[in-house]
DNA sequence: AGACTCATGTAACCAGTTACATGATTGC
DNA sequence: GCAATCATGTAACTGGTTACATGAGTCT
């Protein structure tokens, strides 16, 4: 029974401060969610196995007005588990898009129909962006953060973030201009097709 | 029995030209492995399902020197099916990635095998980019490609990969230089910490 | 009365990976 | 002789999704 890169992420958020299970699936969608993902039911028996490894040990918190709920915690040897699996060589991450496999094959769709597909998926990445803009505005301008805090991390992956739904907008916004280019070419014969040139 | 994305993928495939599945499971690899993958292992199954669907067709072929091999050829239906999928809302990517799950908890880790980390990714990525780069010399250039061609999807898929690739291993960088004026600033306490901007 | 949040679990299923299995030909 | 490429499959397992299950309290 080894530990799985589910248990790594918990561990990462266990590490900073304890959480429920509960907590953990909600942290899972928040901060997490562009880089991992996970639903409660693979939370759950996988914070068993942690504990059981004793990475995290469990507590249990009675509430007025709510649910019991069960506080994990991360132990040292959890600690020094996550520390050494950090510097490990990361395994490349498998892409797997479907628009781009759309896109492979958009010679076979209808333009309009096309043009509508990806202004969708271009509001889709700029909700995203401006969800991640509004985060960064409460990181403290000019203050660089040091490797050193937990808020580097957060800070990092956020930058990542934000460059990976500008490219993604920009692509998105070119394909248009050359889809739209396309249907106005074709409506009006005579005119010479306009240039658009693509640059990230 | 309904049809996987991994199903769609090979139609992808298989609307330009008949191919073995032995071609199918090099092609994910190659032209498609950046935004879906696939072992042959997978391959089989699926081509053999999308038979009795009715959407490919299956003739084998006996070769002098080499093994006999099955060619698949996609039928009306299978282009049909395919046309009417792209345009369909693609389901957002899940992102799965390690290195972004590291990242988050970067203050762990020791500095310098942190180093080494993103110096190995970034060259990884630049590897990557460097491929993607010399694919890029191969389209004409000037000549703008119309979006009714299947080259159309092949160099906006490899925009797209050009774009990702830029935008990470300027990430990484970004990274490295946090790090290494970390690292340069502990030896030499009474320097004053530099300056490093990120912008993608 | 009905929907939403908090709270924790299990079961069935599906997609994808790794390993097992076979066998001919070509190049070093 | 040994590895690599061509060629096609199956089996076992793992990771992840969807659905099932329960139940108290709050808000409209």
């Amino acid at each position: 029974m080894s530990i799985t890169t589910l248990g790594y992420a918990l561990l990462t958020l266990l590490v900073r401060k304890p959480l429920s299970g509960y907590d953990l699936a909600r942290a899972m969608k928040n901060p997490i969610g562009f880089f991992w993902q996970a639903r409660h039911s693979q939370i759950y028996p996988e914070l068993a196995r942690l504990e059981e490894l004793g990475l995290v040990t469990a507590e249990t918190i009675a509430q007025r007005d709510r649910p019991d709920k069960k506080l994990y915690t991360i132990t040292l040897d959890g600690q020094a588990v996550l520390a050494q699996w950090i510097t490990e060589p990361a395994k490349p991450a498998s892409e797997r898009n479907e628009l781009l496999l759309k896109t492979y094959s958009l010679w076979l769709a209808d333009p309009e129909k096309a043009i509508k597909l990806f202004q969708d998926q271009k509001e889709l990445h700029q909700q995203q962006l401006a969800q991640y803009e509004q985060i960064l505005t409460e990181y403290p301008q000019a203050t660089p953060l040091s490797p050193d805090s937990p808020d580097f991390g957060s800070y990092a992956t956020l930058l990542r973030g934000l460059s990976y739904e500008r490219g993604y907008i920009t692509w998105c916004h070119w394909i248009l201009t050359q889809l739209e280019s396309y249907v106005d070419d074709k409506r009006s014969q005579n005119e010479p097709p306009h240039e658009h040139k693509y640059s990230d």
